[in-house]
RNA sequence: UCCUGAGUAGCUCAAUGGCAGAGCAUUCGGCUGUUAACCGAAGGGUUGUAGGUUCGAGUCCUACCUCAGGAGCCA
């Protein structure tokens, strides 16, 4: 770019004298001694009288620069000093290994080429210091400039990565479904309402799994990966509004299969995230030893097709959940005792999951508190097929999943059971009518996953933009 | 939907019912190894909105608005 909005002319970087090797300061450590161009934005200005140290940041990373009066062209110097933070620059100058910066490395600058400086009478919003969530969430789109928030999005899609690849790498077939449905999957959630051309009421999707259903039908195993949404007015530090969902599907599975499957899921997307995080992590101030804890004990390549166990997360039947928090009521860990019959509450998941160092799997829970579609277990027809994983610290369910009736009269009788629309669901009927098999499948939440994985307070910085009960902008 | 809490300078926060304050940011000056640099100076206010009580309200009362934390529900 030719622009120099208003400063004086700069000569460009590669007119200076050798040409030099534009690179990112992510991979700054292999160009030691050598002279590169960055091309990005000032982070931070430190002046010490003739010598400045500006920090420049351009997406991969910061580095600290160095630019003593002396040793640089009167014009790099003065219009450094001068210049306004988060304005645009590429820079040239030559890497130096430095025990001093945080990084390992400073740059000495050489020349520099302003491609747009923020005007002093509209600063740029965000300090480097404090603030409060209302202001930062308004400045969501500058916000996620800062390195902290950079790094939970690079995070966030090694993650997204992980998922996918899992089952890539398995031959799952990815079918994503209709995000505009014609009715409530699950008739529990508040949807999204809309108006569909002439066809009447049209939802955003909650899930896709009724649809993954058919194409593993179709397929054997599938998979989706998609946005979802609820309009329930939770407002918690769990919750978002619209949240992305990986949904596996398999036919001829059954519970414990799906565990495994489950369980080595999991496991890969930890060992992919410390792999290629560590940086990332430190800088998000996440302890990657209760990460590395969650795998220990597991093989780099096992749990091929989810029929070995490896990593040992611990597996409890909803009876013995209950049990554990009958037990830490009357120890006074819990204020409320939990009711047989009754779902978990929050705290009743946070006290279990604080109980071990991995995920902790709790299985079978009462039909009576879960999905219309959920397989009765043959040993205690009152109880479901199914399985929620609970992360650790506390960060409440990131899986539930199930085995699905595969049975034609008991997925009708359950249809009406819970007044759903029996022609609603003629075409999810028919999945039972022309050679149904056992199958499962499971949901994960993503931005759930990425808040364990960074250990997050709030689940809000785990989407670029998040949309919550009382926020929509930017 | 329910419970709790908070709205004061661009940002983070002070101010017993009695003159509207500090740090950061911005501008100017100083400083050759700073790590949210530091030191000095300047500019910057309809105290969320509307009423009420009072000689006097940022402070007390009422309603509303906005936001946050939690519950329920969920991933």
């Amino acid at each position: 770019m030719a622009i120099e909005n208003g400063i004086t002319p700069n000569s460009s970087p590669t007119s200076v004298s050798s040409p030099t090797r534009i690179t990112t300061i992510a991979e700054i450590g292999e160009h030691v001694d050598e002279r590169i161009t960055l091309r990005g934005w000032l982070y931070n200005l430190r002046a010490s009288g003739k010598l400045l140290f500006p920090i420049f940041r351009d997406g991969s990373g910061t580095i600290q620069g160095v630019v003593p009066k002396a040793e640089v062209p009167e014009r790099v110097f003065e219009t450094l000093k001068s210049l306004t933070l988060e304005s645009s620059l590429t820079v040239t100058g030559r890497v130096r290994a430095d025990s001093r910066a945080p990084s390992g490395y400073e740059l000495d600058v050489e020349d520099l080429t302003v491609i747009q400086r923020i005007p002093e009478e509209t600063p740029y919003p965000i300090q480097l210091k404090e603030a409060g969530v209302d202001f930062l969430m308004e400045h969501r789109h500058l916000w996620i400039r800062t390195p902290r928030q950079s790094a939970i999005l690079r995070v966030r899609a090694t993650i997204m990565r992980a998922a996918a690849e899992f089952f890539d790498n398995r031959g799952y077939v990815r079918t994503d479904p209709p995000i505009l449905t014609p009715n409530a999957c699950e008739g529990t959630s508040e949807l999204f309402e809309m108006e569909y051309f002439d066809e009447g009421k049209a939802y955003l999707t909650q899930s896709g799994q009724l649809y993954v259903e058919a194409t593993a039908m179709a397929l054997g195993r599938v998979y989706s990966f998609g946005p979802t949404f609820r309009a329930e007015k939770s407002k918690t530090r769990r919750h978002l509004t619209e949240f992305w969902m990986i949904e596996p599907e398999v036919t001829y599975m059954d519970l414990d299969g799906l565990m495994n499957l489950a369980e080595c899921f999991l496991t890969h997307i930890v060992r992919r995230a410390l792999e290629l995080h560590a940086a990332d992590l430190k800088i998000i101030g996440k302890d990657v030893t209760k990460l590395e804890a969650v795998i220990a004990g597991s093989a780099p390549n096992g749990c091929e097709d989810g029929r070995e166990q490896r990593s040992g997360f611990p597996r409890l039947s909803y009876d013995q959940a209950h049990a554990m928090l009958i037990e830490a009521h009357q120890r006074g860990l819990l204020e409320n005792a939990h009711r047989y019959g009754d779902d978990f509450g929050s705290p009743d998941e946070t006290y279990l999951s604080s109980q071990f160092a991995k995920p902790v799997m709790v299985h079978r829970y009462p039909a009576s508190v879960k999905a219309f579609y959920m397989q009765p277990d043959p040993l205690d027809p009152s109880k479901a097929l199914c399985v929620d994983v609970l992360a650790p610290e506390g960060y409440g369910e990131i899986i539930g999943g199930s085995q699905r009736i595969d049975d034609f009269d008991l997925l009708r009788r359950r249809i009406e059971e819970h007044h759903l629309p029996l022609e609603a669901f003629e075409w999810y009927l028919d999945l039972r009518r022309y050679g149904s098999v056992p199958h499962s499948g499971f949901g994960m939440g993503i931005e759930r996953c990425v808040a364990w994985i960074c250990g997050l307070e709030h689940i809000r910085e785990t989407i670029p933009f998040a949309r919550t009960l009382h926020r929509i902008y930017p």
